[in-house]
RNA sequence: GGCCCCUUCGUCUAAGGGUUAGGACGCGGCCCUUUCACGGCUGAAAUACGGGUUCGAAUCCCGUAGGGGUCACCA
């Protein structure tokens, strides 16, 4: 059987990193599967769905590599929901409730306040006829709940959680259309799931319950259920599920200049039994991907990891990698040289500056003045072509006798502005000659 | 409050009755390097607490504490 996996995404908002590593591992699922990944688009809330945050859906997975096989629109589907709707309202699935808002929000607030879990308590299923009568003169107009079957338990064996329990007693009835007409994400969500040939939902162990209402609804559609894999949520490094998690998304990461491997390679493997480590390459991500090796607690999400992780990332990536966005004249040899001091991407400048100038170099003492002017006379007499920085520090030792830190820490201090920085052997040819005299008489001025 | 899930080095985890409790990241030290970084080696570092069961418990049972999720006319 080949799989489908879906990720389900509304786009009432940006991306943040528990969407992209659920989206990260549906995908990954299906790469390792042979399988189909489909990106659904669940845009039933005309209110707050925009288009421009599709578009941002679209390109953040894009940039992150997830290609989707499919792509659909909940939106595109309403009259297919309905015909659904009409067969479970002929089975008797599916009742009108004429509770607003508002009543709903207080009967559960007494629950509450009873020490009771807030549970709808299917009072619209006795409604008497002369009642509805009464709220349709009143011009009030139902939603439509579905009806659980508090006879039949729920089971399913979750890929991650292991054997699942849920008493449908303990369940509310889910609204599953509001009176102006409008749908509400779970039976759409079912439907699709059905249509669509989804074999497998990977999603936030915030479904569970909601896993638990859609079984019924599969079966009461006369489908059956899909493969469910629940993954345990990211906390902050505080341990909470905060604000700042459900606000990062692909931008501020791009903005702090981390790379999309850095995070694919983080969010696969975070909260596994697999070590993160620097993998570039997310072929061999896939190639380990097993739900029977995530965990069932939360897994804490941190900057500074994904940070130290995006810097090994960096020091992997090929000069093809990363060429269109290096400096025009930088070429392999050239990144070759600077990659190994690179923290990310946004240091290259800095880094190429030392080569390409200008460069603002310290005061240097009387003493180093003098050595310095010696350094200059001392490369003046090497060819070009020469072993440079050995040839240049080997006349000085025997000129000055110097050696040591007094040798070589004026001369990158003059050559590059500063007092570390990559090997001055591979560093110096990249400077040349010509400029490297330069500096050295200005240091000098 | 009800229901579900969880708790092993700082972090992510391995070990489903007998291990010097293992690994990875991070941290410290050493080496390499005529700098910094990279890299190599090495070290410190954990079974939440309290009761049981057992010859023997990180592992099984009960309780306590803590964490996460959910109980929407959001998804």
């Amino acid at each position: 059987m080949t799989i489908k996996t879906r990720f389900a995404p509304s786009p009432t908002g940006n991306l943040h990193v528990g969407n992209i590593r659920t989206a990260l591992h549906n995908w990954m699922f299906a790469q390792k599967e042979g399988g189909t990944f489909l990106l659904r688009l669940d845009d039933t809330d005309a209110e707050r769905s925009k288009e421009e945050y599709v578009d941002a859906i679209r390109a953040d997975l894009a940039w992150l590599g997830l290609a989707s096989d499919e792509e659909q629109r909940q939106s595109a589907r309403f009259d297919r929901y309905a015909e659904h709707l009409a067969k479970l309202k002929a089975d008797g699935r599916v009742y009108p409730a004429y509770e607003t808002a508002q009543e709903l929000d207080l009967k559960r607030k007494i629950q509450l306040g009873r020490g009771k879990p807030p549970i709808y308590d299917r009072a619209a299923l006795d409604l008497t006829a002369e009642q509805v009568a009464a709220y349709e003169a009143e011009g009030r107009k139902p939603h439509w709940r579905f009806k659980l079957d508090h006879d039949t338990p729920i089971t399913w064996t979750d890929l991650i959680r292991g054997d699942q329990n849920f008493d449908p007693a303990l369940l509310s009835d889910p609204v599953i259309l509001r009176e102006d007409g409008s749908w509400l994400y779970m039976l759409p969500s079912a439907i699709d799931d059905i249509e669509m040939g989804i074999t497998h939902v990977v999603r936030g162990e915030d479904h569970v319950a909601n896993t638990a209402v859609q079984i019924q609804m599969f079966q009461a559609l006369g489908a059956k259920p899909p493969e469910f894999a629940h993954e345990a949520l990211l906390v902050g490094t505080e341990g909470k599920l905060s604000k700042r998690l459900g606000s990062l998304g692909v931008s501020s990461f791009r903005e702090k200049n981390i790379e999309p491997q850095a995070i694919v390679a983080l969010l696969a493997r975070i909260g596994t039994s697999d070590p993160v480590e620097p993998i570039a390459d997310v072929a061999q991500l896939i190639a380990t991907f097993d739900f029977a090796r995530f965990g069932r607690a939360p897994a804490r999400f941190d900057d500074e990891e994904l940070a130290q992780l995006n810097q090994k990332i960096v020091h992997l990536l090929d000069y093809e990698d990363v060429k269109d966005r290096l400096p025009e004249t930088m070429d392999a040899e050239a990144w070759a040289v600077i990659r190994p001091n690179l923290h990310d991407m946004g240091d290259v400048d800095q880094w190429w500056r030392v080569v390409t100038g200008p460069v603002s170099q310290p005061e240097f003492s009387p003493e180093d003045h003098e050595f310095l002017a010696v350094a200059h006379d001392k490369l003046e007499e090497l060819e070009a072509s020469s072993d440079l920085w050995k040839d240049l520090t080997g006349a000085l030792k025997e000129a000055t006798g110097r050696k040591g830190k007094g040798l070589f820490m004026p001369l990158r201090q003059a050559l590059t502005g500063l007092d570390h920085g990559p090997d001055m052997n591979a560093l110096l040819p990249l400077i040349g000659r010509e400029v490297a005299l330069e500096r050295l008489l200005k240091a000098n001025s």
